[in-house]
DNA sequence: TTGTACGCGTTATCAT
DNA sequence: ATGATAACGCGTACAA
């Protein structure tokens, strides 16, 4: 509550002027060292710390990084946004994390309060905004997408192959011996759930394993909606014998789905996911998944940031982010007939 | 990287002083109606945006509140982190998130980035600081503490009853028909694991069951250490037929470390956690668990901070918030001799 | 090397 | 009702 320690105390304290005083401390321009020793000391016992406000305003700059993230909630954020503020550390620059998605009716007023902020640099977690308004914004900062892709700003998009991602799972299971491998996927409106849809496809093509359209459900990446495509399918009479779901959390849905019905796994039916949440190591049983590199994707974004705050042109190609199955227990050799 | 639009810009689009334009903006004086348009009018058409940095300059308030959060991985804090959030929409005041703990070697160097943002209030999630810190910045700020105790700054600690809740989640055991009961502790250096098994303790009292030093186990609150408590066990040849594990995480662990000796949950062995974090809804089985209203605490805590912002004493108390027990399918009454 | 003075964008006080 | 103008805390060009 009582007024903070400015620059000007300093100076009286110190017995110099406020130019001296901002100098030692920036050191910008040499100083006299006893005049040094006095302010250093001085600013110390003061305890000062500088207005960042202030520094903004006359600076222009604010050393901070706006990070919208969609769902703070979600696994699947957090482990990029720690990649995020590792790729900040000892930079200077320092993100803040707003959330966008629910609250806020409109991520517009996200972006606008970090806008206002002055921020140096954003980084958009998915999202809702429209490609022109993320167009707009590139043209103003230093952006960063992530999970994301925008025609005509790829170099600042992060990508994975989730087609890629989606065939790796698929063809293992198809390589255990599956065929009828049933597939929850995402909501048909995310490219991210197109994607795997379309790995999934690819891998049965690839393995000369028909296609049917009766075991694809679509589901909205939550767990409830694992457990109605299993309750969907058993439902149906569908056989199958391995379900490959396009992410963990739905998969964790499907698994309590078939354990109501008493439906094993790995005996009874195969489970693989997509995204190798933290927790997925310690599911029962611990879930074959797509590893997607959350961590890194974070380290990467905070460094294209920093790569666009250094030289205006960021031709460089981004390194496509290697996508790997992690495979531990929920797979096994498929049994004759399938379920 | 264009200038931004400014208030004088706009009292130049508009044709009139840049008071009038700060007037109109925010309402602090009555403006003739026609000009009132012509300002409107241009500020929506250059796309103006105030410079928080600016007005907080200028106010000496921020309008944002620090928010330092130790694990942004963590499921627990998440769940607080969403509460806050959503207790600060429509108050004009916007919550940023930093983390501490890991990278930046010292919590201070977080709160300082805070502090020389001008925060206008502080929520702290936990964390290590010391007491006398703590107070310091109880003493320059609103301050709302979660998930910590410290003397002195009661009336800005959100607190439930842990000793009640693992008390709760014991009896429900005990009622069950268990008495080997053993429990998987948190660190020893923390408070809350502390009276979590006070709880335990407590609850065998309660019931006449002798406390056995050989069921307790000290975890860290993560997934391995529960595994480790029941290989400890096991390989101990310690009897027991049920376990309290003082969070959910390491619930999770303890049960993949039963799972892998062929031990079932809940036929061969009950579990109890604690926290109940989202997915132990999804858990297999479904996990008991003392729920920690978590969202609701970060409400408070936003409240807390408002309630500061308004009044100056802050002489209310704080309802304590209600930690009930989750009874779902991971326990069963307990068959005649212990595992 | 050091100090004075100006400006960053905004609000608020004072005349008008 | 409206327009100058003085702050807010800081960095820096300029002068000394």
């Amino acid at each position: 509550m009582n007024r903070n320690v400015t620059i000007k105390d300093i100076a009286r304290a110190a017995d110099v002027s406020i130019s001296t005083v901002s100098r030692t401390l920036n050191g910008s321009s040499t100083v006299a060292p006893d005049k040094q020793q006095r302010v250093l000391e001085a600013a110390a016992r003061l305890g000062y710390e500088p207005n960042a406000a202030a520094q903004g305003l006359v600076r222009g700059r604010s050393m901070t990084i706006g990070v919208l993230t969609q769902d703070i909630a979600s696994p699947f954020y957090n482990e990029v946004a720690r990649g995020i503020d590792v790729g900040f550390v000892d930079t200077g620059y320092q993100p803040i994390f707003v959330n966008g998605h629910w609250e806020l009716q409109d991520e517009s007023a996200a972006i606008s309060a970090l806008t206002r902020r002055q921020v140096d640099g954003l980084i958009i977690l998915g999202g809702r905004l429209k490609d022109d308004q993320l167009h707009a914004l590139a043209a103003r900062f230093p952006l960063a997408l992530v999970g994301r892709r925008v025609a005509g700003l790829e170099r600042r998009s992060l990508k994975v192959d989730n087609i890629h991602g989606a065939w790796l799972a698929t063809t293992h299971l198809i390589q255990m011996g599956h065929r009828r491998i049933a597939h929850i996927t995402g909501m048909a409106s995310h490219r991210d759930a197109l994607d795997r849809l379309e790995g999934y496809r690819l891998a049965l093509a690839d393995a000369g394993v028909p296609f049917d359209p009766h075991l694809i459900y679509e589901g909205d990446f939550h767990e409830p909606s694992g457990s109605q495509a299993v309750d969907h399918w058993l439902g149906q009479g569908t056989a199958f014998s391995a379900i490959f779901s396009a992410n963990d959390q739905m998969a964790y849905g499907a698994r309590l789905g078939l354990y109501r019905k008493g439906i094993r796994v790995p005996e009874d039916v195969s489970l693989v996911g997509f995204d190798d949440l933290p927790a997925s190591q310690f599911a029962l049983p611990p879930l074959t998944s797509v590893h997607q590199p959350l961590f890194e994707m974070g380290q990467q974004a905070a460094s294209l940031i920093l790569q666009q705050l250094k030289d205006a042109d960021t031709s460089a190609e981004l390194p496509l982010l290697p996508l790997t199955l992690r495979v531990r227990e929920s797979v096994r050799y498929a049994r004759s007939p399938a379920l």
